[in-house]
RNA sequence: GUGGGUGUAGCUCAAUUGGUUAGAGCACUGGGUUGUGGCCCCAGAGGCUGCCGGUUCAAGUCCGGUCACUCACCCCA
């Protein structure tokens, strides 16, 4: 019989990860709430409209890379490949505007996209995202870029490099376009064949191209930071000395011009040299024009997503597992002791102490390897001796030392042992 | 969707030019004189060599297909 696998690009996240996530998510958490922002959950799955709507329907993410179904009442329905509008519909929905006028959301959760998995790259994975609702102000750009850099240090991550870009508004982009598409016409096909079709469909991408070929040949290309509005130059440079005050390093890298339709102005990502052909640890960027696409007002709007895998990633690369809390075993030997035993494991337990035992009656060698490997700090040792002189047995596992004591009062003495009371 | 690489024990890997009973380390179980862990020693258990077909007296090994994993491209966190 053929055994049942995991879906393909769809992880198994195991007890000895499950601490590395836990511990991400804490400081996330405990970084995000610091700077104001309040969790929100939305569902995983969505009206199939809505992504095609805020995403692009021309975007890979929706041509050919999203979960969808049909739901049995017929409506075509998609599981999230990013959170970002699901946020926004639900900030629509709920009328949140009114709420106050800023508003600063998080969400930590899994996303899917249907994609080829590679190194750092699932069919389903996991982001924290973030999203400020309601400013345009460059101070919202830099803090938010601030608190991503913030987060990724903070939970142990060094050697990142945060790139920023701007991308103008959508009419000074325009303008942009067409100047940039004159150009790259104008090299006829020494460009990759990737890039000629990017030359049609998306020709801002072919900055991010790989192929040094074309990097080379775009040394000479127009930049869309010389061709940006009035608005959008001050607004940039505003966030630039804004992290220059806040002291947030960072690079202008003019590759960053992110594959969503509904990134404007400001688009910043956290690169790392260690993840493989998937750099981005993190990114984000502006869209003031989103919310009002969607049906809301119109209000700005920024926000970011961090890649958890590969957050972790690079985590495990720099930081060495962590201890292990030290509980309590306790070795049975013989019938009577070890219903005691079982017993005692239960009140020690209802005291906020972590206690196991051996359920199968195995040798007391067999037990203390046992007690040995699960990393207990102490032993309690009970057998037909001790229960009949109303003992047990204490064995500090690191001192290797070992005292009697009472086995009325043993939880209470465990209580103070393990306060460090002794 | 397109390329490359790899599939042998729970994990990491061996197995002469195709050759008979597919091995080792780690992990697991038991034991090393009455009831004491890590180190050491002994023993045990654990495999349809991913799957299907072909070549051959003989296939883990060669060929074809298929599936899975993996890295990369596209794209993206």
């Amino acid at each position: 019989m053929q055994s049942i696998q995991a879906v393909r690009g769809m992880n198994d996240i195991l007890p000895d990860q499950v601490r590395w996530w836990q511990r991400v998510e804490n400081k996330a958490r405990e970084v995000l709430e610091r700077f104001g922002y309040r969790e929100i959950r939305t569902p995983v799955a969505e009206k199939l409209e809505l992504f095609a709507r805020s995403i692009g329907q021309s975007t890979d993410i929706v041509e050919k890379e999203m979960y969808a179904f049909q739901d049995r009442n017929g409506d075509m329905l998609a599981l999230r490949p990013e959170a970002t509008a699901s946020i926004v519909r639900s900030y629509v929905q709920h009328g949140l505007q009114t709420d106050s006028a800023i508003l600063k959301l998080y969400q930590i959760g899994p996303m899917f996209r249907h994609e080829r998995p590679q190194k750092g790259r699932y069919r389903q994975f996991h982001q924290i995202d973030a999203e400020v609702f309601g400013t345009d102000s460059p101070m919202i750009d830099a803090e938010m870029m601030h608190m991503l850099s913030l987060l990724i240090e903070g939970v142990g991550i060094s050697g990142i490099v945060l790139n920023i870009n701007t991308l103008g508004c959508p009419q000074c982009r325009q303008a942009y376009r067409e100047t940039l598409k004159d150009f790259l016409a104008a090299k006829g096909d020494e460009f990759c064949q990737d890039c000629m079709r990017r030359r049609e469909t998306n020709p801002l991408r072919v900055f991010d191209c790989k192929v040094e070929k074309c990097q080379a040949l775009l040394e000479s290309a127009p930049m869309l930071i010389d061709y940006v509005c009035e608005d959008c130059r001050a607004h940039f440079d505003a966030v630039k000395d804004y992290l220059e005050k806040l002291g947030t390093r960072y690079a202008v890298n003019p590759r960053i011009v992110r594959g969503l339709d509904y990134y404007m102005r400001t688009t910043f990502e956290v690169i790392s040299d260690r993840l493989g052909s998937q750099n981005a640890i993190g990114g984000g960027g502006r869209y003031n024009g989103l919310v009002r696409d969607l049906g809301g007002p119109d209000v700005a709007a920024i926000g970011f997503a961090i890649g958890m895998e590969r957050l972790i990633m690079l985590l495990q690369q720099e930081q060495q597992d962590m201890e292990r809390a030290p509980g309590i075993f306790i070795a049975g030997l013989g019938e009577l002791p070890r219903q005691r035993a079982f017993l005692l494991v239960q009140q020690l337990r209802g005291r906020g102490l972590e206690a196991e035992m051996d359920y199968e009656g195995r040798s007391l060698k067999s037990q203390m390897r046992r007690a040995g490997k699960s990393g207990a700090g102490y032993v309690l040792i009970l057998g037909e001796e001790e229960l009949m002189g109303r003992q047990i047995q204490l064995r500090d596992m690191q001192a290797k030392t070992q005292m009697v004591l009472s086995l009325d009062d043993v939880v209470e003495s465990m209580l103070r042992i393990a306060s460090g009371a002794i």
